[in-house]
DNA sequence: CAATGTCTAGACCGAACGGTCTAGCTATAG
DNA sequence: CTATAGCTAGACCGTTCGGTCTAGACATTG
């Protein structure tokens, strides 16, 4: 039946839910229809609450996030090939049937603003990717690794957030396109 | 005394309490206790409410913005002079006394997935954004200068959304060293 | 069998939510 | 003066919020 255990539907639900309408904007009823459990299980296996099942949810998706840019970058030649191809999978993970959904980082983002502890999850994901494509950049051997992990993570968020915005993946595939467009990738002309 | 009339007290307020919180972590209550004003100016100034009012806030604020890149890039040189320029304007907006602020246009982004006008008005005020750039890397003889105004765009955002992750401006500084970095402004080496 | 621990189920609570509505203050117009 | 329009003031409403708590289903263990 339910093969998947109730605590995994809960983080589902929420990280779902979250990347729709962001951490204030979906109440705990929500969470519940969606997962088809009570208010009782969720308190079970979260006794911190909303609170604590957003950090788990938070955590989760950077999990998967990670996982999936580690398999963009598995068989590229090198680093702007890794590029492009984590460009194109977070097309696939931010453009959903029924809409551009957002990161799920950002989706918790400001209300982590009086939630300490889902702050420093954020910023630890948030963190940990930057680093993952510093290290993929490093053993590609491009030069200034960090930077330019950094670079890549900032330009993947914000056309994230301009797709968005307009409801739309083209800023994100004009932006693989851009990183594909070999020597041309100088920022500027 | 009061030399700001209510109305732009009221949007002040709002959108600086959106940029903190978001839409949906923000209730009227506050929004009124700090523009010190009672619930029927409110709805007088704005019959629509909380929409409406976050509707006049994220125009407002897109303004100032726009007002600030024309104003970083009205001395420049050339687009990667203008570009650094508005980077270190953007720090000013973002890095406040409290912590780092969200971009505003971002703070309604994801409560406005059930309410249509106000995600056309964050869609609207992204492509002003994202035009006026591209605006001024065409004057200053940029190729593909939309291009290159919506990558700079997505770089801005991107490198916003980290530091409000971090709570700290230095994502926001280390972009525009990079900017400034001249020739080496290649994305990849 | 009984006892125990895990998890489901949902009634219930006080607080906060966005929104409505009436009353009254103030200033200009006649 | 009175009349009227613009705005302030806040009591009040129904709804929804996150969270607590008791009851019971169910499987495991002795």
């Amino acid at each position: 039946m339910t093969a998947v255990p109730a605590r995994d539907r809960l983080v589902r639900a929420a990280a779902s839910l979250f990347r729709r309408k962001g951490y204030d904007g979906v109440g705990l009823a929500e969470i519940l229809a969606v997962s088809g459990l009570p208010k009782g299980s969720l308190y079970h296996h979260f006794p911190g609450g909303k609170s604590e099942l957003a950090r788990a949810a938070t955590l989760s998706a950077g999990g998967v996030v990670e996982e999936l840019v580690n398999d963009a970058f598995a068989d590229a030649a090198d680093f702007r090939e890794g590029a492009v191809r984590t460009c194109r999978a977070i097309i696939g993970l931010a453009v959903q049937p029924d809409g551009v959904l957002a990161c799920p980082v950002m989706s918790v983002l400001q209300a982590a603003s009086d939630e300490p502890e889902l702050r420093r999850v954020a910023k630890t994901v948030m963190s940990g990717w930057s680093a993952c494509l510093a290290g993929h950049a490093d053993r590609l051997g491009v030069n200034d690794a960090r930077g330019v992990g950094e670079h890549l993570l900032a330009l993947l968020q914000g056309a994230w957030i301009l797709a968005l915005a307009e409801q739309n993946g083209a800023p994100l595939e004009r932006l693989a396109t851009r990183l594909a467009a070999g020597e041309g990738a100088r920022v500027f002309s």
